[in-house]
DNA sequence: ATTAGCACTCTCCCTATGAGAGTGCTAAAC
DNA sequence: GTTTAGCACTCTCATAGGGAGAGTGCTAAT
């Protein structure tokens, strides 16, 4: 079904109504509002049309429509207008990110920022490392037969792990470990994933049996097997979502905030929806988790140096200012 | 005004029934359920004097009885029975412990812990570290002008921060640096608070005028102002508030979900109420907190090594149950 | 001092009612 | 054929009233 011009058009102030005032929009609303021309009869029967078609939908017969995720879809798609951040905002912006801070504190910041410019959720999903290369690795002794383990990949993440080793491991021992494992990296591209398999071939080259069956080797497994997963999630803003009226029901909120509280599902969610390089709109029921069928997920790719490497967005209700 | 031996029996009913059923509890229930031999007329007059004295309050003119914050505290002093974990309880959760973790990992896992066991949202202030002696510091060099610092206090905790530094420096240097840090720190006690001064201090005496403005002291000035500030709170179950039929009304969910976001006020509180090594129940207006007016919270000290560290706890609505 | 009995109060739920918003339909106008 | 004016119709929402039920407060008897 091909939508005419005038039904786009009235599809599109339906939207925007709706995205503003949270309510039912009604056919004169539209003509008063509108400018379009037409009277409020006409604007109904088109409404009926676009609800035959399932982009609109009415709460009860004769009330105002409100649009539906088919109707979200296609405005997203084909009529919204992009609508850029004011001049000032864009200097305040930057001025933030100016100030160069440490990696997770730059998480937290751009959760914030998203939160507060939009007023919903502000989600930023951390980089997934497992693709880096590794670069360095370093072995720290902190006592208490525990080891930090540092490691450098090419795009110039950091992350660190204190391992509890079983026995007694010399700073010698580890700084010999250490220089062994950069110097085969330098040879080789390895990621993390397959930096324990390399690993173990390796060491069964030069290391003689009994030492392999020694803490040396034990060591290594436990470091790598504790895995490094970083499915972290920085959420700011969490007190947004009770703003918007849809969400004055418990029900529609308690999904949402279950949501918000298993990380793992979100950074599954926007995973999965990942992959262009450019901004995702997830719309309720399309991520077919009941959890978000009231709420639409925007989200865009970010890349370090180059690489696709983690996700910022924001979560907030169906009714959302896409533009923006 | 001195409670008698029956007054204290009843008031102690009308709470053990409230924190069950979260309902206005009467006259009949008490007399049918708890076995006091005394007949409605005679509690309803008992707690006609209970509400005298603001130990309960009514929501309306003859309708049950409800605890005041003043009653919740008398129970919580005076009246409480305590009650243990069961002993299938205590295995698990010594289990869990037993495969020891990490310390960010423990945090979590007993925030988890708390909220299962307790329904409520489980609390874990991470230790204060400033008062923590420091027994070693070390640095790695992770390029980009970045500086892993990893320092280890006596209690046996490792923090690490990550540094920008103006400006390259060598691998040598930063060794020199560590080493000649962690000599000074065997001759004295030094906490996180005064390394800054007695780093300035130390290498005043045997830097040269010119390294000590060079980039070396830069660096320790950045390494030291950047702060290890540690206000972390770890929260888990958080859903499971909206579980308690009180904040079925979304304006008492919204204050509670804001002390949630804000985890410096939640983290001040606690701090502010700690001090006795004892546990602590914060009830209701009693921190003077407009969000924590619906609910309690109910903290413990922990301590590492002999020294007290961080606390844990568990937030709920002011009906809670306190014995468990 | 305690209790039985009963009138009284207040909530809660149900129903009714009326106003208002907005549509659906039809016949007339363009 | 398209658009529009007009009007009956539908449904919500807010309000009020009434009845049932829970629970108290009071009083007089035990």
């Amino acid at each position: 079904m091909e939508l005419n011009e005038r039904m786009k058009n009235i599809l599109t102030a339906v939207l925007h109504r709706y995205i503003t005032t949270a309510e039912p929009v009604s056919s004169a609303i539209i003509a008063e509002k509108y400018n379009l021309n037409l009277s409020t009869a006409t604007i109904r029967h088109e409404m009926y049309l676009l609800e035959k078609y399932d982009y609109l939908w009415q709460p009860y017969t004769s009330s105002g429509r409100i649009p539906t995720d088919k109707g979200y879809r296609f405005y997203v798609d084909n009529l919204m207008v992009k609508n850029y951040l004011r001049e000032k905002e864009k200097r305040e912006i930057i001025q933030i990110y100016n100030k160069s801070k440490e990696f997770e504190e730059t998480m937290k910041i751009t959760s914030q920022l998203l939160s507060k410019l939009t007023n919903n959720i502000g989600v930023v999903l951390a980089p997934v490392i497992y693709n880096d290369l590794v670069r360095n690795i370093q072995f720290v002794s902190v006592g208490n037969n525990r080891v930090l383990t540092i490691i450098i990949t090419d795009t110039g993440l950091v992350c660190q792990k204190t391992i509890k080793v079983s026995g007694e491991i010399t700073k010698d021992r580890l700084n010999y470990l250490s220089n062994f494992i950069n110097s085969k990296l330098v040879e080789k591209d390895v990621n993390l994933t397959n930096l324990n398999n390399l690993l173990i071939d390796e060491l069964d080259k030069i290391i003689s049996f009994q030492e392999r069956f020694n803490y040396i080797h034990k060591f290594l497994e436990e470091c790598f097997n504790t895995g490094y997963s970083e499915n972290k999630v920085y959420l700011d803003g969490r007190t947004n979502i009770m703003k918007h009226p849809e969400f004055k029901e418990i029900d529609k909120l308690n999904y949402i905030l279950s949501l918000i509280e298993e990380e793992n599902i979100l950074a599954a969610t926007i995973r999965r929806y990942l992959g262009f390089r450019k901004t995702k709109i997830i719309i309720g029921k399309e991520s077919k988790l009941k959890e978000m069928q009231n709420c639409s997920l925007v989200t865009s790719e970010y890349s370090i140096k180059g690489k696709p490497a983690g996700a910022i967005g924001i979560l907030g209700p169906t009714r959302m200012d896409y533009p923006r």
